[in-house]
DNA sequence: CTTGAAAAATACCAACCGGTATGTATATCT
DNA sequence: AGATATACATACCGGTTGGTATTTTTCAAG
């Protein structure tokens, strides 16, 4: 492997999918140096530190992501259908992590690990929080969207409503985790994320294609 | 310190106290018995495996807790009043783990720490999911007393809302902990679970002494 | 081809952590 | 009082982890 940031990419991707299945200080750099095929001496190359690592990687991972993030929350997709689109990316990100025997469903690794580390590795915290917040917009424009086209049965400020359901989800995929049960997840999330806006029921039932 | 049944109760209460800001890979026997001012020797004359220390510091927690929430959730006890009992223990025990510099909000130790050990510590994963299960429980019992007296604008299983609000709560204090932010954790605590359950508007404002 | 810097491999270290071996003081029972 | 089990202390071990020092490989510019 001779591309630099091919490898670094590695490191990176790798990183992540340790973290989605595994705590910030069960995942080894050994660990990642062995899953993403380089050494340490590699590794030691790229970044100064694993927290660095880890700060580089959730920021990546969430880059990443922020495409199909934007394609959902796009301006011209219904407030509905920016609804679905998220509740279907929620649950196919814990499907495509899931591993069968070993771990049935994972969290949001970037958030995770922010609440799991100490005041010292307080990089990672800040990360978390800064990603956490970026995450929160997006959800807050969907919220005024559906609240402008008159959606929500009851009013809410935009700004809480999105935070609110950043933190349920949250908490549902830990929930997942822990109980190891993604059929749960994946009918919790849209119960409580409609009771949450208090979407009005006639909007509530999935219209299109919900055969499983 | 020659009384035996002191000690291990000082060491389950530390490691609760120490998991509650850090996490359970953080906290190391030394740690606990540091703090607990006992030996190692001491320790493992008490217990067999650090794995075993946190379940049952995890159960101890959960026993000593439960008066408070018998007493919350107890029959003669208004739905109404159980809510706000419960939204205000929540806040308390937020509270009164806060230490002013250094962690703002804890999460609940016990379910944090399950979705945070790998396949191997099955032991703390299933006591995690067990105390869990107790915990929604209890929240179950609110919540039919609630739908019971016709106080939720909208119908749902009460054993999925009694979920959701367990859920939430643990979204909630987990970005508490991010975030460092109690206050948004107090009244995010009262809207989010009021809202989940679609409790009627007129019952939502906390009558009694809110003055802060 | 030579050269030189980046990229990656090997080998290694100090620190730490869970756990153990062993020693010692105290309480209880006979 | 002597024997014995309990309660705790001291010291240490093997393995692992984050991190480093050094060497080798790669590859492009001159």
């Amino acid at each position: 492997m001779r591309n630099a940031e091919e490898t670094r990419i590695k490191l990176l991707e790798t990183a992540m999918e340790l973290l989605a299945t595994r705590s910030y200080h069960d995942v080894g750099v050994s660990d990642v140096c062995k899953h993403a095929g380089v050494t340490k001496g590699a590794f030691y190359h790229h970044f100064d530190s694993k927290a660095e690592l880890f700060v580089a990687a959730a920021r990546h991972h969430w880059e990443k992501g922020k495409g199909e993030l934007r394609a959902i929350f796009s301006p011209d997709v219904s407030p509905l259908e920016q609804l679905n689109g998220y509740i279907e990316l929620m649950c196919d990100k814990q499907e495509f992590n899931t591993v069968p025997g070993e771990s049935e469903v994972c969290v949001c690794p970037i958030f995770t690990a922010g609440g799991q580390v100490g005041p010292e590795d307080v990089a990672i915290q800040n990360c978390s929080r800064e990603l956490a917040e970026e995450h929160i917009k997006y959800l807050a424009s969907m919220v005024r969207g559906l609240k402008g086209e008159g959606m929500l049965a009851e009013d809410g400020d935009v700004a809480t409503l999105a935070r609110l359901i950043f933190q349920f989800v949250h908490g549902l995929l830990t929930y997942g985790q822990v109980f190891k049960d993604i059929d749960t997840v994946r009918s919790d999330i849209r119960t409580g994320i409609c009771r949450i806006l208090n979407l009005q029921c006639k909007y509530r039932d999935v219209q299109g294609e919900d055969a499983a």
